[in-house]
DNA sequence: GTCTAAGTTGAAATTCGTTTTCAATTAGGC
DNA sequence: GCCTAATTGAAAACGAATTTCAACTTAGAC
């Protein structure tokens, strides 16, 4: 099964943290990996609803911050005032293009950027633990219609 | 006088718009401008309360907005849920790094860094408006003392 | 399977920062 | 000074995040 690693990580994180394992932790964990982008906990409540009505914002809320506890998601914040959490991988670290017309979301990575900031916080006596790098314009789309 | 060159700024941007000069914007100018850093709205209000009682909280957060309109301060989010304003500076763009430890904010500049964002960016297809580069990590004083 | 203690749930209430409302006040052109 | 439009500040409203609490569910003990 997809994603069947990351269940078992949160199982386990469920586990070792004396917490229980429920129906709607369940369905929750699978909607956010199924829904794959960067959902706000709006998003993903509304989403649940459809299939599942007797699901609450309260948990939708809680169980996303036990997946960003546990390292499976990550919350994110683009400026509209909302969280959105994102599927975390461990293993590698990407950053936002953020289309300010339409709103698309795309990610990148570019690993002489991440030196180049290493660098210049060693030269101010920084030593960084995380960062946050996202970009604001127009993608091809939008910026052939205007 | 130190800043009289940011005041007529705003004076001139307040005359264009047909608003007004009010006692309030000039408190609230002065005492943004000397206190320099990157104050939220609440900072503002608390500072500028302690000389005069008769300013309220509304009014602080209308006149940082503003200072946004007429460009010379900015609004900045660093994560911790609070907008902050910094005075702006047209000339000169600025990234931050941020102490997750003692809350220090240092500003840095990097044009190779620059560069490079706009180069994955074309990669991806988008052309830049802004960007948003924040480094959290532990200054070398927090981290010396752990 | 049953019992029980502890964790979980969801609706509603609360919190917190931001933003708006509105009646009273003030600025600035005439 | 007069008049109109802008401004003010206290309070209310707002939106998202978070907490409360009584009812319910889970999982381990028996």
């Amino acid at each position: 099964m997809v994603n069947s690693k990351t269940k078992g990580k949160f199982k386990d994180f469920l586990l070792t943290q004396g917490l229980k394992s429920t129906n709607q932790r369940e369905l929750i964990l699978e909607e956010f990996l199924r829904a794959g982008a960067h959902l706000s906990t709006e998003d993903l409540y509304l989403r649940l609803r459809k299939k599942n009505p007797r699901i609450g914002y309260a948990t939708v809320h809680r169980t996303l911050k036990l997946f960003a506890q546990c390292g499976i998601a990550e919350q994110r914040h683009f400026g509209d005032g909302q969280a959105r959490y994102e599927a975390s991988d461990h293993d590698e670290h990407h950053d936002h293009l953020i289309c300010i017309s339409c709103g698309k979301i795309v990610e990148f990575e570019d690993s002489r950027i991440e030196e180049l900031q290493i660098e210049v916080a060693g030269e101010h006596g920084f030593s960084i633990e995380r960062h946050r790098l996202e970009l604001y314009g127009y993608c091809l789309n939008c910026s052939i219609q205007t």
